[in-house]
DNA sequence: TTGTACGCGTTATCAC
DNA sequence: GTGATAACGCGTACAA
């Protein structure tokens, strides 16, 4: 059995409550006794048990994380910064991942409120009515990353995916480049899909380019249906001189596609990532891609949620990170 | 507030106890009681408090994960699968990242054990004495992935690295290379390192080919490290005609030193990688590369963790899964 | 400054 | 089959 604040107590000769008042700085203790309680914490290796004191403060220490996908380079570094944050300010986390699918999400959205979760950092483009409810019914501080909601009152922290599509779709079309098709995240209730298209349409009508429907391809996050898209294009002789990717590793997966059907990167088609990941210091030709602060976002997004379950106001409801284009090898200017 | 088990029990006229004994199914209940506590437990949306249950059971129903790096393609595959795993039978888990520090693993192990996990999934490589002492002392169940950890007691999940390396290194002999070099993980106490060494040294001495100090390197799981011994080895005049990297990340790295200073995969250098991650279907030329049931680790590991969490007697100390050489575009046949 | 006693939400032991 | 009640380990009014 491990020692208890009871065993402490006696040992020291003191109460209960003054060793909670020694190891919690709670209440001021005379110096003598704080030392007798110290030395007795020191021999008996005494350390409090969190759980009982879960149950009384009503505080867990817990922040739970919802992603999508940990084998993901993105999603890997944005936990790798949640995790030394939240660690920093004495929060564990707890991870839960659901591959993308909403109702395994509200699934654990309820479980980590039922383990006294202080507050829920998640990750994921789509919002459907039960998450909006589960929102609606519980105070509980919620942290989204990559996806704004300040409609449900809930702070977010991300780059401007809109304005970051337009600024790749831009540098292409000023790049000679007239015939693009944009790979985006179809799935429905997903914004991210909706704000990648309106910013590839604002440039492309920007300039007087036509928008057209057919230049715009529907994948999922995964590589592999990227590779898909792109296959179809060759099928559909809908080949462009650009391809705007939804994600470096789907920018990979088109070329990919390409290069299997003979087709040189950036010779014969330009093509740009998203997120910038190490991906891009794996593969060759480097990619052109959106350069994001992944480990910031992380990093910020812990804080804002410790400052919300300190009850600190939070100034904005919506934090957005700056991104960058980097230019590189997959693109070129055409005439 | 949240309902307590107190305020079902009002609601439904009974006593705590038989509330408890509904929901816990421990000891019978008439019908018609089960019937009233079932509506009431709906209507108000009652969930059993976990901490509570914890403080008096004893579990918390949750499993410590400590890895080294969360962004990497491998340890996201194995978390992946604990995550999963765990979650099948009603455990959550933990995660400590510890970008390989020592010190920092230790001071996990002791916050894991303090916060009252039931068990802790271990990925390391090195191991020092603070870590034996921890084992030692706590009988808390434990499982390492990918190291060899019989001498302890301690369960492990991993596959057989040095017969791997071994078959790795008789490939590229029988492939007419008599010149090759490890880039191994070089950190001290680090059998990964030793095993890889031992697979080489044992292939290179079978075939007659010297083994010679100067073409073990010694790197530390990370790309940027892999670069510099390549780059080293060319500064050298220490070209190899194949070269045996840690992990497939460490190969791409190695692959593009080799590139940056013109040379070509496999024509001039064949370049074997380790693991066998999603990187393989990214880079090109396609590494020849270990593969290895990367979920499957995680997967097992974490049943055993449950077997053990439950006090079935777990009939090995070591699970040895089952790896293979995939052979592809990154070697090359000489004469 | 220190100690007593209660409560946090459960499960488990004992009576009935 | 059911209901009090004592734990579990801790924080904290309240009293001294």
């Amino acid at each position: 059995m491990a020692v208890t604040i009871k065993d402490v107590a006696k040992l020291a000769n003191v109460s209960i409550s003054t060793v909670s008042r020694v190891i919690n700085d709670s209440k001021p203790v005379s110096e003598e006794i704080k030392r007798r309680v110290y030395k007795v914490i020191e021999e008996t290796g005494y350390v409090p048990n969190p759980v009982a004191r879960s149950l009384v403060m009503k505080k867990s220490q817990l922040i739970g994380v919802i992603v999508p996908n940990i084998a993901s380079f993105y999603i890997g570094e944005v936990l790798n910064a949640i995790e030394e944050i939240a660690k920093t300010y004495g929060y564990d986390i707890i991870l839960c991942n659901t591959y993308g699918e909403a109702d395994q999400e509200v699934r654990y959205l309820n479980l980590l409120k039922s383990k006294q979760v202080e507050g829920i950092i998640f990750l994921t483009h789509r919002l459907i009515d039960e998450h909006r409810d589960f929102f609606a019914k519980n105070k509980l501080p919620i942290v989204m990353i990559n996806r704004d909601a300040s409609d449900l009152n809930i702070s977010s922290v991300t780059v401007n995916h809109k304005l970051a599509t337009y600024e790749l779709t831009k540098y292409l079309i000023e790049n000679g480049h007239k015939k693009i098709n944009l790979i985006r995240n179809g799935e429905s209730n997903d914004v991210f899909g909706v704000d990648q298209m309106e910013g590839y349409k604002k440039a492309m009508e920007e300039f007087g380019l036509e928008f057209k429907e057919e230049c715009i391809y529907n994948g999922r996050f995964k590589m592999g249906t990227a590779y898909d898209c792109t296959q179809q294009m060759i099928d559909e002789d809908n080949i462009p001189t650009g391809i705007i990717a939804t994600t470096d590793g789907m920018a990979v997966a088109a070329s990919n596609a390409l290069r299997d059907n003979g087709y040189s990167i950036p010779e014969d088609v330009s093509v740009v990532g998203y997120y910038d990941t190490k991906l891009n210091s794996i593969y060759r030709p480097k990619l052109t891609s959106i350069k994001q602060p992944i480990y910031d976002i992380g990093a910020v997004a812990t804080r804002v949620m410790i400052k919300k379950i300190k009850g600190e106001e939070t100034s904005d409801n919506i934090i957005i990170l700056p991104h960058s284009l980097v230019v590189r090898d997959s693109t070129r200017k055409i005439d």
